[in-house]
DNA sequence: TCACCTTATATCTTTTTGATATATATTATT
DNA sequence: AATAATATATATCAAAAAGATATAAGGTGA
């Protein structure tokens, strides 16, 4: 069986949501995804129409007045089969971050200790305010999607969101404690 | 002044170090930055030719016998200023992460109960791996390194991997009750 | 001694990101 | 009312980054 990556079986999920343009699909992604797997228009044209070509999709063009036209994707059986196969995998690699702070910390001693602490209260700052937007959004959900079949597992995402942010702020803390 | 990404002040930070050729950059990459920053050699040695090209650093061509020829780089006090400038800084954005069990878990529906508690279980694991390789780094450190001018600030970033972990581990937990 | 693995160095291809393009609709400002 | 700014809707393209592959030598085990 061929071999897509992880971004191609993230927009494979999502055609099982109501989701079916390019430009649909970004907005869910930008809304529900977003803090642990982003993805550009740049990955998901060129994906939608790999998906269509090796008949995991159909395509449907509507000519709609007034707009650009578009471009609507839906997931066929074949599809759906590769996005089962794919659930049913154990993950193949730890996730990866990129934390330009930890960076800036490591080479701490080209700094002095007010830049240091500096860059560390305000990155504090800055986790605060996500860890209160993950809580918006699992009040959004809780409020508005409870019964939506998928809205369990979307908490489960929030929560982890929730409680490495939360780790996180706690090592700002001890670390200008430390500093 | 210039704009450089990230990665390449990594790279000019690691040059401080006595870390001198791309091939001894990508160790050190490896060993100490990997947690929070990966580098593959296709960003190394153009960053690198980057860097002679406008002066932040200068090379050396070595030629070695039995051994491909050695480049060895040495940071300029331009290369110097535009580090320390570039630490003076405040974070940019915030940290990314991808993580292919969020991925795969916010799609759980199309899952058995089965299929998640085995795919969180997994994962655990591998993050209790992943605790312990931290604890072993710190510990080196800690034992061969305490009076490295730089080791105070690698156990600051060890410690944020540790905490980071922990709160990923406690949620698989606590995922597991839920489901 | 041959096959395989590791070290050391570097390049090339594919993926992904980030920026730009186009066209219309809507809201705000002078 | 005219103009400007912003948002929606769609898509492509250039540049950065990741991952795979290349080369050359040394070491190791059967």
């Amino acid at each position: 069986m061929q071999k897509y990556n992880d971004s191609t079986y993230a927009i494979l999920g999502i055609l099982t949501t109501n989701c079916r343009s390019g430009y649909e699909i970004k907005q869910f992604i930008d809304n529900s995804l977003n803090h642990f797997w982003k993805i550009s228009y740049g990955q998901i044209y060129p994906t939608l129409k790999r998906l269509e070509e090796e008949g995991l999709a159909t395509v449907q063009t509507l000519v709609q007045e007034g707009k650009p036209e578009r471009k609507e994707y839906f997931l066929t059986e074949k599809g759906k089969d590769v996005l089962k196969n794919w659930l049913e995998q154990p993950l193949t690699q730890l996730p990866v971050e990129r934390n330009e702070v930890l960076l800036k910390l490591f080479f701490g001693r080209h700094q002095t200790k007010e830049q240091s602490l500096y860059l560390l209260a305000d990155y504090k700052q800055k986790l605060e305010k996500l860890y209160q937007t993950y809580e918006g959004i699992e009040e959004g959900i809780s409020r508005h999607n409870t019964n939506h079949q998928d809205a369990k597992y979307w908490l489960f995402t929030l929560d982890y969101g929730k409680r490495v942010t939360e780790a996180a702020i706690a090592w700002c803390e001890a670390t200008i404690k430390e500093l």
